[in-house]
DNA sequence: CTGAAAGCGCTTACAG
DNA sequence: CTGAAAGCGCTTACAG
């Protein structure tokens, strides 16, 4: 490895102005500039990003917790967050959960240990208990996507997921859907669930336990079954709400399948709008949630802190989402 | 930050023993470690990391890039990644170069400054220029799921793709289609559309130009609109090949919104098999391609070249694919 | 089994 | 504008 010594021995200069013409921090007069500089591409010098973080104090290292990447949702998130850093000169290191809770455990561990310089954790899928054991208080981490138990310790940019599940409800109800059956990851999208609720308990409707349907897993295929065991509990339904769009795939899919069409007998509302289900057929309809702009926010956040040397802004933010309407969702069957 | 010299104070030992104990290197006094162990806890000292790569010249991290993190393929050799690493006691720095080759190239030089002590390069699709100018030799570096060009000074770790495409038109071939179109994400498929025309070509069918339709995006959205092109190219077509499952899925859309049957009008095989594509109705026939094995197999080898301090073998290990054959295939309507 | 010394490759005031 | 010194928090031989 060629060091910062080497290439000052083969200017003719000290370290320090080598560490100088690096970093464009003190005035080096032009010509030992180009001296340093011509030194640097002979060797192929390289400054070690170690030596300096252990020097500076800081990695230029950002670490995001995620539940998986394998989601579109998740996947949005990871690539926004790497977009923000990347713009502000910081590198990613990403840990996924795989709803493995020691595994989470280990990970929060791990890089709050001055490998990064904050520390970023979407969604509350694995994560919520281990929260407890906080590192550093001084060591900035901020919290997205997060649905329950917000703890008020931390910053948190997150969406009212209540609210946006009494819009979807609201957009079901209005569309004069009574008999409705909800595919819901639980319990962490328990809030969603009260909101659709809330919403149609407002009309004196009422959403059983025996209607909704917690997925075995969080793909289209969980989606699928849980849709297929809904019909099955009641074959006359006319919606069905997924907590999410990945599930909501497997929804459409199952209706279909039932020889149902979508939305003449049943509607199907999904939620989040990632990308991918636009080109359902029909075109879902779902909650829009920010999620680009929930990682960016969250992001910018915890950069900030770390360039002013405070903790973050303590503060819960709540993204607004809307609805999207597209094809999935019509006037009920009567 | 408490530092281990706080804990030999306190512990009444120096900071050598502290390491000692943290490291289980060399035997401690069982009474001194408890002491250190108490100390430790009651500080709550962790290990400052930065500090311990500089002395140790490891920093416990491997950097991977690839293309986007956005698509089943490359999610999940992110995550058989970091499942590889994790079990190993690493970090993974993920980038994603996103079809910009700046960016691929800005991440390729920061990520080889000893901020991580290997990298993987996941995939051709942006990295393939900007690998003339290699780092350090010593520095271990391996790349995956490579199609053009491969670089013969670094290890590579894919699959015969031309192989794999003569799989997918041998398929198609011995059930009697002779009018097929290929939806081939260009340059980047190139060989896997050589061995589909291959494998026509041994029966004097050909795949002509005109019956290759690049999409202009590598999204479900990108595979239908090359499908219709497709199809409005030649209605009479029998079989459709896409060079990825997301494009595939797209296909599948595009052909049946034209009124088509899926396989009984027009057959659709895919590329990858990743998770998602058993679900589409019908269940796509695809090219399975081993992702995971493939991580797993560069990160292994990555992993080997770290720990023996040698350069990785210099190898190109071409792993196998197979048909999978569902439903989206069939014999050609006459 | 424990301690004193040197060093990893940088940066940061501070003199000159 | 350039150089001498100290220090970031660890680990690694090496004495005792």
């Amino acid at each position: 490895m060629v060091t910062m010594q080497d290439v000052a021995t083969r200017a003719g200069v000290t370290k320090q102005t080598v560490s100088n013409v690096v970093n464009g921090r003190a005035a080096v007069r032009p010509d030992t500039a180009a001296r340093v500089r011509a030194a640097i591409a002979d060797l192929g010098y390289k400054p070690n990003l170690v030596a300096r973080s252990l020097a500076t104090g800081t990695t230029m290292t950002v670490g995001l917790i995620v539940p998986t990447v394998a989601s579109p949702f998740y996947s949005e998130i990871v690539e926004e967050v790497e977009d923000v850093l990347d713009q502000h000169g910081y590198h990613l290191v990403l840990a996924t959960t795989r709803a493995d809770g020691d595994r989470a455990k280990r990970q929060l561990a791990g890089l709050s240990s001055r490998l990064v310089d904050a520390l970023l954790i979407a969604g509350d899928r694995d994560l919520t208990d281990p929260l407890a054991l906080l590192p550093d208080p001084r060591f900035p981490i901020a919290l997205c996507a997060w649905e329950t138990d917000i703890p008020d310790s931390l910053p948190v940019v997150t969406i009212d997921y209540e609210h946006a599940g009494l819009l979807a409800g609201k957009h079901l109800r209005s569309l004069g859907h009574t008999r409705v059956a909800a595919v819901v990851e639980l319990p962490t999208h328990e809030r969603r669930l009260a909101g659709l609720r809330a919403a149609f308990e407002r009309h004196r409707v009422r959403i059983g336990d025996d209607m909704v349907f917690a997925p075995i897993e969080a793909t289209p295929a969980g989606g699928f079954a849980a849709a297929q065991a809904a019909l099955a509990a009641d074959p006359g339904l006319t919606a069905i709400f997924a907590s999410h769009d990945l599930l909501a795939l497997g929804v459409l899919e199952a209706v279909k399948e039932s020889g149902r069409s979508v939305p003449g007998d049943v509607s199907v509302i999904g939620f989040d709008d990632t990308a991918p289900v636009a080109l359902t057929h029909p075109a879902l309809t779902a909650i829009a949630v920010p999620a680009r702009q929930m990682a960016q926010q969250a992001t910018s956040l915890l950069l900030r802190a770390i360039t002013e040397g405070t903790p973050p802004v303590n503060s819960a933010q709540l993204l607004r989402t809307s609805l999207v309407i597209r094809d999935s969702t019509g006037p009920a069957r009567r």
